[in-house]
DNA sequence: TATATAATTTAGGTATACCTAAAATAATTT
DNA sequence: AAATTATTTTAGGTATACCTAAATTATATA
C-alpha cells in the first residue's frame, strides 16, 4: 500500500499533466502546497517505485503503473463526492473536502457498493468524469463559458471543484451540471456575461465564467 | 486535531477500562499490537495533553477530556458500522474493519447525516451501544449466553465484534441482535447448547456462546 | 558571452510513531 | 531477605514526510 502523501502526489501529477504540458517540481510543489525540496524528495521516492519518470530539471511524467494508481484515486474521489451528494445530501461545495480524506481509506468493496447504488455514474456533482474500474475516463466535450457569444444557448457540463465559495455562488444561480442557459449579452472589453436560466436573469463575471465549462452550444433566435 | 494513533490509544484505553480493572502498559500494548515501549511513549504524549492520568508502573486512566474523545471515536465507529450495514449492505463481518479506517476521517457533518438517515439508532449491527453526541452511552442489560439454563428463552442483545469468522458463523444461524431463541438443552460438564431459533435447531459450542450476550430471559414451558 | 535571475536539488533538521536492547523498577518465589 | 522473574521505562535507531538554507544547474538578460 502506498502512503496517503504518495497517492496525493500521483493524483496531482495526473491532474497537472491533463491540464497542460510539463509538470515541473515547482508547479507540483505549489499545487500541493509544499516546498519544492519536498516535491523533489517524493519524486525520487516515486521514481524508485517506477511510478514516475524523471530526469533532473526536466519535469515528471507518470508511468503506466503510476497513472493506473492516480486514476484509481480519482475514481474513489469522484464516486465518493457523488455518493455524499446524492445519498447523504452533503452540499456540493462540501463534498470535495470530505472526499479528499475518504478517498485514501475506502475499500474496493464499499466503492463497488456505492457505484451500484448510484447506478454506475460517469460524472461527479461538478461534472468531472468518473474513470471506470479499468481506468478508462469517459470523454466529455465542453468549452469554457468564456468562449460563448451573444445569443448562444448551452448546458453546463462541468465546473471547477476546488473553490467552495465559488460553488456556493454557482449554486445560488442553479448553475449545476445539466442546467441549460442562454447568453443574453456579453459585455464588451472582456466584461461580464448576462444570461438567462429558466427565465431568470443572472450576471456572471468573467473570472467566475472561467470556471464553467459548457456543451451543446447552439445559436438561438433572440426572443 | 489528534493523530490517528493517539485516537486509537484513547479508544483502546476506554475499552480496556470498561472490560476490567487497571489498564497496564503491557495490556494496552498487546491490545494495540505494539511493543510496550511504544505504549509508554504514547502514554507520555497523551499525559502531556491531559488526556490520561499516569503514574509510572501504575497503569493509565482516561481524564474527562480523554474519555470524551474516546467516546466520540467509538460513536463514529459504531454509527459507521450500522450505516455500512444498512445503507450499503456490507456484511456484518466486514463492517468493523472498514469502520476502523473511516472513524478517523469522517466529519461531524457527515456523521450527523448518517445518524439522521438511520433514525438516531442506539446500537450497532453487533448490538454495541452507540454513544450520543454528548457522550452518553445507552444502558444495555444483558447476560452471557453461557449463563442460560434449559428451557429459557431470550433475545440476542450483543455479540463480540472482533472476529470475522465468528460473525459469519453466527450469521449462518441468524444469530443477529434482536433474534429470539430458546435453549432446548445445555449439555452437562460445560458442554454445548442446543437451541431453537424460529423452529430450526442449532448447536452452539461453549466458546462460541461466550461471545453472545442475551436479554429478555424468560422461563418457557417445553412444548 | 558574461552575468543575473529563476528553478531545482542537496544537505541537514523537525516531528510522529514505531522498533530493539538495555536499564530500572516491581512482584513473586525460594 | 535474597534471588529470580516479569513489567515498565529509558536510550538510541528506523521510516515517512515535511521544513530551511545553501549549492547547483538552467534560463534569460545585458
Amino acid at each position: 500500500m502506498l502512503t496517503q502523501a504518495a497517492e496525493d502526489y500521483l493524483k496531482s501529477i495526473y491532474k497537472l499533466q491533463e491540464k497542460g504540458g510539463k509538470v515541473s517540481t515547482g508547479i507540483l510543489a505549489e499545487y500541493l502546497d509544499v516546498k519544492p525540496a519536498s516535491a523533489t524528495g517524493m519524486i525520487k521516492k516515486l521514481k524508485s517505485m517506477n511510478l514516475v519518470s524523471h530526469e533532473r530539471y526536466q519535469g515528471v511524467t507518470l508511468t503506466d503503473a503510476g497513472k493506473a494508481i492516480a486514476l484509481e484515486i480519482i475514481r474513489h474521489h469522484r464516486l465518493l463526492e457523488l455518493y455524499l451528494f446524492k445519498a447523504l445530501g452533503v452540499p456540493w461545495d462540501g463534498v470535495h473536502e470530505e472526499a479528499e480524506k475518504l478517498e485514501h481509506v475506502i475499500s474496493e468493496d464499499v466503492e463497488a457498493r456505492m457505484d451500484a447504488f448510484l447506478g454506475y455514474p460517469t460524472a461527479d456533482p461538478h461534472g468531472s468524469p468518473i474513470p471506470d474500474k479499468n481506468g478508462v475516463v469517459p470523454k466529455t466535450i465542453s468549452i469554457p463559458m468564456t468562449e460563448l457569444q451573444n445569443g448562444q444557448s448551452c448546458v453546463v457540463a462541468e465546473v471547477n471543484d476546488n473553490d467552495s465559495a465559488l460553488l456556493r455562488h454557482l449554486g445560488s444561480f442553479n448553475l449545476y451540471p445539466g442546467t441549460a442557459f442562454r447568453v443574453i449579452e456579453v459585455a464588451p472589453f472582456e466584461g461580464p456575461f448576462t444570461i438567462d436560466i429558466a427565465g431568470q436573469q443572472a450576471v456572471i463575471g468573467r473570472e467566475v465564467a472561467k470556471n464553467i465549462f459548457v456543451s451543446n452550444v447552439q445559436e438561438t433566435d433572440i426572443v
